[in-house]
DNA sequence: CGACGGTTCCAAAGCGCTTCGGATTTTGCA
DNA sequence: TGCAAAATCCGAAGCGCTTTGGAACCGTCG
């Protein structure tokens, strides 16, 4: 069924059953609702590439999700982000459309995406701290919105971030407050803004009581569950072994754990964990006694944030960028304590 | 840069730009490479909705993600099966979209996306042991491909699977040569057809040895990381604890290795674990030295099968329904070993 | 009673591409 | 050299929709 049948079997014509059902003002009450039923009626669904063609619109938007091709790794919160996202999409009348793309190739799957024209914005994931993307997109004059932030760069952009510094600053005054001074830090890849971020902020809470960072403790990499397994084994048999963790990610954070248990000691009373949690479905930190002491910062609210946002641009190119900050919540769990009062000895 | 424009750049006809891009006999080879080279050095792009409104193809294939209303997970696999797929599409110029779908409207999902007519085939995620979106998707007429299986169905369909009833056999068989009579089964959701099949894998290999399944030993809820802590710990709590855990996920089994260590047992040693292994890139189970022993079934793999398989149909929709059975590794890692000679007793 | 401003509807021109049916040119062969 | 067949190319229709520019009709007012 498409509309000249449509209007056919009305006995109007396409542009008058076409504005019907698009709401236009040029036609009666009375024949817009003989339109809408017959529409229902006979189950007619605009074809969006005909309409997209007429229009111009595509009534799509494009998440480039970037696959770091060393690891060949997708990060679990790109999940939960566009589960949250496409909640906002669906309300809209908007699709979604994936593309994965390698490190090689970023600039050029851009622009494709606008070339096609098969989508009217992007949603920029994982920003490094130097982010090519940025400027370029602003070139190819596509709205995008970019989940996290990029440090070096200047143009203004639309952004929405959590505030990974402030976060990372409080988490590590947490840790200072309860007396511990070797704090080690587990961070992402030092590439990504988030993790660069993130740094700052530790670096901060370390400043602000004079305490000096120590290179050996401080290490980015990709967020799996080995890599915080073999740094925290690693770091706890140093010499002078951290008292505490501070990891960028849960599933590193449960690797911790695996160490801290692996060399006889149990976490929360002889070395303290605290994590940040993007609070993403299936690995739940637990809601009511949470197990990891956290920077909490739901991504799937960002996600529908961010959504939102690309959508406001959308609807008005001429906006200026818009940008918008998430805190972090810091929730206690059973993973963090005093610092132990006399500094543990490894064995030798 | 559209097609016209090329076509008067080059004092051609759009009929002749158009097959030679397309790569139709009827034009001379010369001319073939002169267009080539103009549509390389305009970067002129076909717009795809055009060319989908005179073909009729979208190129582009829709997933369709269930996400379970109760537990508003987005399940992990998904992530790194779409992944698999991506590379597939990537490589015969498909796009992908996604769609999230609550349990509710699932079969108006599905007919909007058949009238919209932006997808040329669709992959079915999460079948239940009975699913109704497989007899309707085979009414609507429109190409699909089940990632797993729907025990149920009687009338034929294409799918790909891994052999989970084998696969939980044999794991359970290795159980059981170590000398484990007391081997708890924390599954899938129960509705779930892979669990269904698990399960069924489960209890064959106990009834080859005789064993009496003990319902207190099975459960079955959405594999998250307190799930599997919970049930463990619960079980080791029972007046005859089981002394392995056959799991469906290593997200679950990282909560039975956590309540394993909160009880003051060692895993491998007084309590066995063997999981199952999808494989995904973040939660490695570590290639050489796997933590966990498991069957492994890469699940990126299955999303490249399955977008194969999908694509083969949508090119000759005559093609009867095709099924692939992926085998499992059972890799032996060091969460298993030998059942404990004197069964465990429980303080009072 | 005729002109006039609203209201309601329509015809037709695109949007950018594919493809059918034909026209024109080139080639092969007697 | 002549002519059918093959090789190339083109015009135009059509995919299903939106939207511009009018046309027809209504009631109303001077």
């Amino acid at each position: 069924m498409n509309l000249r049948q449509l209007a056919a079997q009305l006995g109007l014509s396409q542009t008058t059953v076409s504005r019907a059902l698009n709401g236009y003002p040029e036609v009666s009450e009375a024949t817009r609702r003989r339109v809408n039923e017959a529409a229902l009626a006979t189950g007619y669904t605009p074809n969006p590439r005909a309409r997209g063609l007429a229009t111009g619109r595509a009534m799509a938007i494009g998440h480039v999700i970037p696959i770091s091709t060393s690891h060949e790794m997708m990060n679990p919160v790109f999940g939960d982000f566009i589960a949250g996202a496409s909640e906002t999409y669906l309300a809209a009348g908007y699709d979604m459309t994936l593309t994965l793309s390698g490190d090689a190739d970023e600039a050029d799957n851009y622009r494709r995406l606008k070339a096609k024209g098969n989508v009217d914005g992007i949603i920029v994931h994982g920003p490094r701290i130097s982010d090519g993307r940025i400027p370029f997109l602003t070139g190819l004059g596509m709205p995008f919105v970019v989940h996290g932030r990029a440090s070096q760069t200047r143009q203004p952009y639309s952004w929405i971030d959590m505030d990974n510094t402030g976060a990372f600053c409080r988490a590590a005054s947490f840790l200072l407050d309860l007396g511990h001074r070797r704090i080690a830090l587990l961070n992402g890849l030092e590439t990504m803004d988030f993790a660069h971020r993130r740094e700052l902020g530790y670096l901060k809470a370390l400043a602000a009581r004079g305490v000096a960072p120590d290179p050996a403790l401080i290490r980015g990499e990709e967020m799996t569950e080995p890599y915080g397994y073999r740094a925290a084994r690693d770091m706890l048999a140093l010499e002078t072994p951290p008292t505490a963790f501070l990891v960028s990610s849960l599933i590193s954070a449960i690797g911790v754990r695996r160490a801290i248990h692996d060399a006889g000691l149990r976490m929360g009373h002889d070395v303290s964990v605290l994590s940040h949690d993007d609070d993403f479905s299936y690995l739940s930190n637990g809601r009511d006694l949470p197990l990891f002491t956290a920077t909490r910062s739901p991504v799937r609210e960002a996600g529908r944030l961010a959504a939102e946002m690309l959508l406001r641009r959308i609807a008005d190119p001429g906006l200026p960028p818009e940008t918008r900050v998430l805190e972090a919540q810091l929730i206690i769990g059973d993973s963090t304590g005093p610092a132990p009062s006399r500094p543990r000895q490894v064995p030798a």
